[in-house]
DNA sequence: GGGCCCGCAGGG
DNA sequence: CCCTGCGGGCCC
């Protein structure tokens, strides 16, 4: 599968593809490494707010098909952290000695200030509720602290809550609005900025004024932002409200609690932040079930509302079924809705859990270690047919026939059979759209104007199954009924039945698959195939070679189109142009997966061809044979990894234990054996090759042919456990 | 060549 | 919500 991959400030998306469900965290960034010049530890990753940890894998995360993942680089340690620490913040390093005794003095309870929420890095206004001296005495410069701890209190976040807040993260209240004209390159300031969606409002960050544009006609202001837990700087940012642009205050000059007592006129006007809800923009007159309670919408009361602590959702108390007439004492609280599958939440930062649904499948049951994810059989649709609804009978609009896909997702694309694995698309009490023939029923002759079909069901799917032997009988239901509507005659499921007219019945797509060439010479070469409409003729119930019931239909062919088998057909599809569809992407990703295996090939092969034995003439000799077996293995390069695994298995297997050479001996005649089975031989006192049985010297040295081994052990990792 | 088994889409 | 399913890649 492939993911894309974003730079959070959305300048750069790339795409990395042959991943597999199972590629770990650590190995995306590898991958990362050089498409975005970042090592792995200034990584940070993140997928649906989450941030990606090494060690899992993006099947735990969820991660799909065309996810995308924002990353995050982090600053160079050799680089300045941030400017606005050091400017914007009264303790950090360079702001002194002078300042590290007194400075406590210039922050008092009852001050109005600004603290910066630590894992956003904006700026949001709160008062001084306490200052404490810090326990530990490691206060000093580098950790930017000046060993007091200040209690504060947002004035419009994490509601009543008190948070512990060193002086780097608080400083005066932002009160002196400054005009564009006097805002200056290279200046810092705070202002409103959104980085997921530059042009809403956003929240108030330190921005270092990078460009300034002022024309008769264009005002623009470009920074560089600090945002972040890390205060990551986000360059080339274009500040949307120039208008409300806020010095930064020098530190000791913040008002007091008092000051405003006495004079509510300075009163700094209260920022505004991007709306907490997104969809009634905090209006409080709209009722909003995303931002209020989540059952009526209602605002009201909020103290009668509890908030899920996994969903964030808020219930009032008589919304609830049943509804609660108190607010649970408890220190958490799940709704309805949560409480069932806790096992299947992560909250931020706690180690992910395995999930019930994960934990049933047989993966996790039976510690398998297969690979799966990396290619089309698990994929979603990317695309979606609007051009006819879905319960739409007869062609699809522009779809001609004789059109190929190479996967049935892209037939589901196209809209012409949308499961995506099953082989009929019906409804029960109306009929069927479409069907495939994939050769699945072996009893289904095909005569290409007309065949046979067999209906679905009866087969025991448990264990994750998609198909499987006929195990009961099959019923009238469902799909096999919705097949049986299409028969321009009455419904019967006891015997079936027969049109009179049999064009008179509904139309029915059909789609050959290349899997039914096993039996029918009319089944596409490769990927499926658009055959055009046919009509039921005539079902009925027969027993199978199973032994069960089945039902089985007589389809015929009714289209004006001609065939794709005839000659007119194939003329046709000459002159549309039709040609095999692949997936988006698809070709170019095979291709790299295969230069991929070549260039592993070739740089093993030269390690083997050139021993690092201080090797005599035999052994030259030996190397120079292995170096023929080598070209008939780099010959299958070109049809894929998987043929050329298959082939170097062949040539490079053992012939006495029929495995895979395990401490290969390269002997003078050129043939490879494990050396446990060539000194097998010898102590059976046969010394000849087990291959071409010419002699061998009875003191023979076996030396291991490191190198052959080491490219053994490369395509096969784990293969030599438990041989001797 | 054949068994295994995953997400996804669809209907009910 | 649950059940079903003529895919498709991996692994032996």
């Amino acid at each position: 599968m492939w993911i894309q991959v974003r730079t959070i400030d959305g300048k750069k998306t790339v795409r990395v593809d042959s991943l597999s469900k199972l590629t770990k965290i650590e190995e995306l960034r590898k991958r990362l490494v050089t498409l975005f010049d970042a090592q792995p530890s200034e990584q940070r990753l993140f997928y649906r707010g989450k941030q990606l940890e090494d060690g899992h894998t993006l099947f735990d995360y969820d991660v799909g098909l065309n996810d995308l993942i924002q990353l995050m680089i982090r600053i160079k340690a050799s680089e300045p952290i941030c400017a606005s620490t050091s400017a914007a913040s009264p303790s950090t390093g360079e702001s002194s000695d002078e300042s590290n005794s007194s400075d406590k003095e210039n922050k008092e309870v009852g001050d109005i200030i600004d603290a910066r929420d630590v894992t956003m890095g904006a700026w949001f206004e709160a008062e001084i509720l306490e200052v404490v001296k810090e326990e530990s005495e490691t206060s000093n410069s580098q950790n930017q602290t000046d060993g007091f701890i200040y209690k504060i209190q947002f004035e419009t976040r994490y509601e009543d809550d008190v948070v512990e807040m060193k002086s780097k993260d608080i400083r005066p209240r932002a009160r002196h609005i400054l005009k564009f004209e006097d805002v200056k390159e290279g200046q810092l300031i705070m202002a409103n900025y959104n980085y997921d969606d530059p042009n809403v409002r956003g929240f108030w960050y330190d921005c270092l004024i990078s460009r300034k544009r002022n024309t008769r006609t264009t005002k623009e202001l470009y920074a560089t932002l600090y945002i972040g837990s890390d205060l990551m700087p986000l360059e080339n940012c274009r500040l949307l409200f120039i208008s409300e642009l806020f010095d930064i205050e020098k530190p000791g000059t913040q008002l007091t609690k008092k000051d405003l007592m006495l004079d509510p006129s300075a009163s700094p006007a209260k920022r505004q932040n991007k709306p907490e809800c997104d969809h009634c923009q905090d209006n409080p007159r709209r009722k909003c079930k995303h931002c209020a309670c989540c059952v009526c919408g209602g605002k009201n009361e909020p103290e009668k509302q509890v908030m899920c602590d996994e969903c964030d959702q808020a219930y009032h108390l008589e919304c609830l079924n049943p509804p609660l007439t108190a607010v649970p004492q408890e220190d958490e609280w799940y709704c309805p809705e949560c409480k069932n599958d806790e096992n299947e939440v992560v909250k931020a930062g706690e180690k992910l859990k395995e999930s019930k649904k994960k934990a049933k499948m047989a993966s996790s049951k039976n510690n398998t270690s297969r690979d799966w994810g990396k290619g089309m059989a698990c994929v979603g649709r990317t695309k979606e047919c609007t051009i006819v609804p879905s319960n739409h009978y007869g062609p699809v609009p522009g779809v001609e026939v004789g059109t190929m896909w190479k996967f049935r997702v892209q037939v589901s694309e196209a809209g012409v059979h949308r499961p995506h694995v099953a082989g009929i698309h019906g409804r029960e009490d109306d009929g069927a759209f479409s069907i495939v023939l994939s050769g699945g029923y072996e009893d289904d002759a095909d005569n290409g104007d007309e065949f046979y079909y067999t209906g679905s069901g009866g087969r025991d799917l448990s264990g994750n199954k998609r198909t499987a032997e006929q195990s009961c009988d099959q019923k009238l239901t469902r799909m096999n009924r919705a097949l049986a509507k299409n028969c321009n005659a009455p419904i019967n499921d006891k015997t079936g039945a027969e049109a009179k007219d049999w064009k008179g019945g509904k139309p029915v797509r059909v789609v050959r698959n290349c899997k039914g060439r096993k039996h029918s010479k009319y089944a596409p070469e490769e990927g499926n195939r658009y055959d055009g409409i046919y009509k039921i003729v005539k079902y009925w119930a027969e027993k199978g070679k199973s032994g069960f019931l089945v039902w089985r239909y007589l389809l015929r062919r009714d289209d004006p189109a001609p065939a794709p088998w005839t000659k007119e057909g194939q003329k046709r599809a000459k002159e549309l142009g039709l040609a095999m569809q692949y997936p988006d992407g698809y070709l170019e990703s095979q291709a790299a997966k295969e230069k991929e295996a070549v260039g592993e090939a070739e740089e093993i092969k030269n390690e083997d061809s050139a021993p690092k034995t201080k090797g005599r003439k035999r052994k030259a000799k030996a190397d120079s044979v292995n170096e023929k077996l080598w070209g008939s293995v780099l010959d299958k390069v070109a049809e894929g990894k998987q043929k050329f695994l298959q082939r170097l298995e062949e040539i490079f297997s053992c012939i006495c234990c029929q495995e895979i050479l395990y401490k290969p001996v390269t002997l003078q005649c050129t043939h490879n054996f494990c050396k446990s089975c060539i000194s097998r031989s010898f102590k059976a006192e046969v010394y000849s090759c087990p291959a071409c049985r010419s002699d061998l010297p009875k003191d023979m040295a076996m030396p291991i042919n490191q190198n052959l081994a080491k490219v053994l052990a490369h395509f096969y990792p784990g293969y030599e456990a438990g041989r001797v």
